[in-house]
DNA sequence: GCCCTAGTCAACAGATACGTTGATTTTATC
DNA sequence: GATAAAATCAACGTATCTGTTGACTAGGGC
């Protein structure tokens, strides 16, 4: 593997350096101009998965040529992992506020739910292509940023655990089953709506699905009467 | 392209007629030779991935030279995509079975949910792949494949759509939301399985997993007191 | 006019993959 | 031991992708 920048610039010529500088570049044009190539590349991810999309692809969207691309981004990971990685610490953050506030469990849980489900909505399709990607199936070049990530997803989980384990220990919740399974399931139902939910064309937001789900986790569907 | 067989066998030698023979040879010892190589795949597949498991990592599984799986098979789709498609195709007339049935929905409802665990962990983990394949992100060649599927799929969805609106309609269900997203929520929790469901590692069983979530969706988790 | 930057073009190197091929070796069967 | 099938080997052709490179163009500002 010869790839990547190399270290030294052995042979940068003048253009050689004007592009590295141009990808360091934090004005205001140059951090406009890659937020762009990002919205873009995610469209894309989006319609072909990370894997399958190539740079090609993330060109012609912009219709640009692929060289234009690396003139302000050097690698196709960097254009995904940064972006995704800082709404899933978004939503760990939250749903670990949620959990270690003073509200009844009940309570939490429904507004985790809610809130996941709106992050989802704020973000489509992005939390969704994060959703798809399988942590386990990565390059090796993306094995440190997947490593973070799949913390991050525990921690998410340990969130939920403990707050199923708090219902059940103060007897709000019904046990019906290890708090593990249970937590799982409830990550599911949101993580689920990846295969289905495309807010442009539905009619109920991601807001009312939260709150639809939470309804259902707590009061079961069962009639009473 | 010029990849896939030749139509005409222009320039087939001996041994080019007794490989295009050894493909279609329906012969036990060529079934069950077919069917290792099929099950070395998924292997490989589940480790890797449809998409970035190789025919080469497919050999290696097996200790065999990647021109000897080509004796056997004709591509990295036929390896993959029959087996799968039986094992769905099951599951679809197993729900739209129970949804025809005279049960009432709230055992309908409990029963698919443990059926379809159950299925899950005995074909374990081809399900998992499948479920893990984005039908949306298919290469050109799989297009009719992956067409079929996602009609196999909606009719999954609509048998459980189905039963929700018959508990509505008897009103043996509480109308939490609309039946679409509830009934993608129901496939949710246990699709979702495929993301931490390790049957050799797990302490709990598939069909005890569909049942803690029967209970979970039917009755909810807020204690009655 | 001059300069600088953004962006383009065409080509390249390196990697990996799929599926094929002909010759050759191993293994089993008669 | 001869014969035929199973399996291997090494190489090929084709395709696709990533990231790089150097020369080039277009446009704005001074």
């Amino acid at each position: 593997m010869k790839h990547g920048k190399p270290m030294m610039a052995p042979s940068e010529s003048g253009i050689g350096k004007r592009r590295t500088a141009a990808r360091e570049d934090s004005s205001v044009s140059h951090q406009q101009r890659r937020k762009e190539i990002g919205e873009a590349a995610i469209r894309v991810f989006n319609r072909m998965g990370f894997q399958r999309a190539s740079m090609t692809a993330v060109a012609a969207e912009l219709n640009i040529d692929r060289a234009s691309l690396y003139y302000y981004i050097s690698s196709k990971e960097e254009l995904f992992d940064e972006i995704v990685r800082t709404v899933v610490e978004r939503n760990v953050a939250l749903a670990q506020k949620i959990q270690a506030s003073d509200m009844r469990p009940r309570r939490k849980l429904s507004d985790l739910i809610i809130a996941l489900m709106s992050s989802y909505g704020e973000h489509y399709p992005l939390m969704y292509i994060y959703i798809r990607e399988n942590l386990s199936n990565v390059s090796d070049k993306r094995s440190e940023w997947s490593r973070y990530m799949r913390d991050l997803n525990r921690q998410m989980s340990d969130a939920v655990i403990a707050i199923i384990e708090q219902g059940y220990a103060d007897k709000s919740f019904r046990n019906v089953g290890s708090s593990k399974v249970v937590a799982y399931g409830v990550l599911g139902i949101v993580g689920w709506t990846h295969r289905w939910f495309r807010p442009a064309e539905s009619d109920v937001s991601a807001e009312e699905i939260g709150k639809i789900y939470a309804e259902m986790v707590l009061a079961g569907l069962e009639s009473p009467y």
